[in-house]
RNA sequence: CAGGCUGGUCGGGCAGUCGCGGUCCUGCGUUGUCGGGAUCGAGGAAAGUCCGCACUCCAUAGAGCACGGCGUCGGAUAGCACCCGGGGCGGGGAAGUCCCGUCACUUGUGACGGGAACACGCUGAAAGGCGUGAACCUGCCGGAAAAGGGCCACAGAAACAAACAGCUGCCCUCACCCCCAACCCCUCUCCCCUUAGGGAGAGGGGCGAAGAGGUGAGGGGGUGAUGGUGAAAAGGUGGUGUAAGAGACCACCGGCGCGCGCAGUAAUGCGUGUGGCCAGGUAACCCCCGCCGGGAGCAAGGCCAAGCAGGGACGAAAUCGUCUGUGGACGAUGGGAGAUUGCUCGUCUUCGCAUGUGCCUUUCCCUCUUGUGGGAAGGGCCAGUCCCGGGUAGGCUGCACCGAGCGAUGUGGUGACACGUCGCCCAGAGAGAUGACUGCACAAGCGGAGCGAUCCGCUGGACAGAAUGCGGCUUACAGACCAGCCUGAGGU
RNA sequence: GCCCCCGUAGCUCAGUGGAUAGAGUAUUGGCCUCCGAAGCCAAGGACCGCAGUUCGAGCCUGCGCGGGGGCA
């Protein structure tokens, strides 16, 4: 995943998470946010909390995110920001649950057209 | 071959596809959050942050005290308390581990018995027993706690310095027992004489001095380990000795100090002589001695952009000399304030009625257009230092490094390491780059087939992720390989 | 990343190197009450771990584990 289809700003970290809307899953947590300007990509973050561990396994988590969501990213719909907020159990999940878990959160966001899976 | 111990190396490999980050090169009707190519891309601990440095900043970092750290000897190093090699004192080894034998069954476990290098000493007739050293692993190390202070609960007479109890005819006083001269009484014998009496001897009894012996009490002196304790009580055993005792003396043993000799760079060891037993533990309690240490840390620090709100404290001055354009300048002495992160000295900064081409204002003078301009004097503000408070979390840099650098190799050294030669440039982000899939072998586990060699299938790869960089330490870690040592069995 | 601090009963805290480690509160049981609350009595319950120094460690030293805080 690129690094221009990324969040990096803490400013926009918190705006994301104080005004967004969030979906939970057992593996992951995800944050929605419209872009305020009209941004021409669509921005994902990735964030693991100490919860999840120690910095091998955090590593682990926001790697495998990553991974997901670069198969993902060209049917998605433009003008969003997104957080992908890592759970405990994601650190032993594959890549394949990863997938299959991102895909239903976006589909709940209404980010991914549903008849696409 | 099996098992144990120690040290070292590696710590998943190869190939392909997709993807990510850095650097360099490059393409363009589209200069992009663009495309292409090359190359590099986690560790032995990157971790903990326990030590030591590099580097940076703090208007000074110097000296002394205080404070903190360290402390066997020698070496290595830029440096280090932890590295290397020695020394001393302990602990483990030895309720362990391994091997052998017997038995039992649940077939790799349990129970029982025996043994475990080697050397020396003591004891014993012997079998054997006891002790010491030592291989291997491991902890600690100044003041052998005689510079001084503190503490040593409970128990115990007492916790280090004497006292208390005890022991003690060594001395004094007193009492008693026993022996006993002289004296007195009684009895018996003999002699003189015979009324009475006298003398001598023997026996018994009474009083009982001095003295000898003994007992007890009190006082004085002596004595040092006898005092059920305790973690610890001033060498041990046996004797001599003494009033009683005691290294007071003697023999053997043990420890320490000093001298000498030998070995060693030294710590120290061995031998020998001599002297004393002058005498507990604790310095990871204070302390003393020696050495080291200024403080903070890359979120250090530098630059740019953006942004905010200010407030308080400090304000007292000289004298001399030289030069001079007479406004001052420089120097010296002394002083004030501040810094020196606890104190003193020293040092540094600054000194204010100062400096400014700044701003505001008052008065006066000149010019003159009731204005303007210029000049002089006075007052205030701003620019100072320190403290408190407020704002920013964006970018560039530090920072990806020619270096205490990495790899190979040679020489020296037991080793830490040093010195050469050749080659190389070797991760660097800022929501933080290493992942996914496939195949092949490798090792491990599970299941199945097979007498077996083996085959098939499945699972699946320890601890763990750089953030300024190094050296050491500590902690976590599935396994694999190599080397050395030890034990047992077998073969030659 | 760097620096600092703290771990004692379930909770909040005391605790000169020398007890069976203490207090409040909570818990459990009993008494009291018609029942409860309050009160009274009693009980159980702990030094973060491992080494070391010491005769003796909650306290001193080292290492580890866990938690908290600060720094542009």
């Amino acid at each position: 995943m690129q690094r221009k289809f990324r969040l990096s700003r803490s400013e926009d970290f918190k705006r994301v998470r104080r005004t967004g809307k969030s979906y939970a899953h057992p593996l992951v947590v995800l944050v929605t946010q419209a872009s305020d300007k009209t941004s021409p990509h669509i921005r994902v973050g990735v964030a693991a909390g100490k919860t999840t561990g120690t910095a091998v396994h955090r590593n682990r988590a926001k790697r495998l995110l990553r991974e997901a969501m670069r198969s993902l990213l060209p049917s998605l719909a433009s003008g969003w920001d997104l957080i992908l907020i890592a759970r405990p159990a994601l650190v032993t999940a594959t890549l394949a649950d990863t997938r299959s878990a991102l895909l239903n959160l976006l589909q709940r966001a209404r980010i991914l057209p549903v008849d696409e899976s």
